[in-house]
DNA sequence: GTGGAAGAGGAACTACGGTTCCGTATACTG
DNA sequence: CAGTATACGGAACCGTAGTTCCTCTTCCAC
């Protein structure tokens, strides 16, 4: 447990908050390529200054990466109110990739594109699935899916959803291919 | 029409195949990121002849990647004859997806990773769509397929897979996303 | 054979971009 | 209001990998 540091001095949490928020911008926008003089630039700060709170490239864009798995989940928890047993795990998938549609690193990271090591993305993909299981699970009961239906399914398909979002950026075409992709579940 | 060159040297001739065998070797293993020296080792040939026929790196993969599409078609030329209409479409999309499974070079351009221009790919895209829409009209007129299928579907399905084979590279878990997307595919 | 056009090879050049380092500045504690 | 730990900036460093260039060699047409 090293995590109990003192807290960063005034300037330095500011920076680190404009930081990350220039990163999710450039990365987003130009995918894995943005580089860091550019992000530091945008954030109005000095590399050093960057480098001091992300030790690594990898380092900065692992911490986004871990932001939308955490907002995966915080959607899917929402989802499991739905009443509808289809819906919410449908509902859960669509609003997923509504809220990646901009993001071009995370659509790479999604296909590990980069291969980089994501420390730590392990337990917030735990978290997620944890609760996807239960919105599958809860569909499958109802009849509304297939029996064979699971847990690595459900990130298969995002990977691919994801993949023709990459592929047709301005467009929307990947919404046909989720449509596509939802048919397929229905039981057999 | 500057394509009536003279032809090469036969040693030229020679090389320039192994060139293109090495590359389609090693781009398979590594994607994109492998070196233009290495190949031209694994050629046994300097750089400068690798350079003589391919005047830049994307060029070559270029080459390599109409290849395969050139490939593609003819798998679909071959599943047309195929009597059962759904199974013509079904064993052309399985087919070509296995055609490419160690290629994981040839995977990341499905996706558009790079951003290439890819010069003259679309002469072969048609080529192999038109084959394509003729196999799908005939699996609608059938009635084994959903009426609103579109030849944009087909690579849309083929983008999609190819990312899960591209993230899940050993395992053969692209089948099943295969499966799930075919299955999306039947009327509703 | 022989002349010369085409080809081979590979050291060196170059651009790019991540990362380091250190002198200077700033916020907090007492 | 010091004193110091923390933070800032950004020039310089360095590794990587694509590409060029020039000398030497080889094929082939006559």
């Amino acid at each position: 447990m090293t995590t109990e540091q003192r807290p960063l001095r005034a300037d330095a949490q500011r920076n680190l908050e404009r930081i990350t928020a220039s990163a999710q911008v450039l990365f987003a926008e130009r995918g894995t390529r943005a580089q860091m003089e550019d992000i530091a630039a945008h954030a109005g700060v000095g590399i050093g200054t960057l480098y001091r709170r992300f030790p690594t490239k990898e380092a900065l864009i692992t911490a986004l990466v871990r932001q939308r798995f955490q907002e995966f989940a915080a959607i899917a928890a929402e989802c499991e109110h739905i009443t509808d047993p289809y819906e919410a795990l449908a509902t859960s998938m669509r609003r997923q990739a509504e809220s990646i549609e901009g993001d071009a690193a995370f659509q790479l990271a999604m296909m590990n594109i980069d291969n980089f090591s994501w420390d730590g993305i392990d337990e917030d993909k735990s978290a997620l699935n944890a609760i996807l299981s239960r919105i599958i699970e809860r569909a499958q009961a109802a009849g509304a899916v297939r029996a064979d239906l699971g847990v690595e399914d459900y990130g298969m398909m995002m990977c691919g959803t994801t993949a023709t979002m990459y592929f047709m950026h301005g467009e929307h075409g990947w919404q046909r291919h989720l449509d596509l992709v939802l048919a397929g579940l229905k039981p057999s």
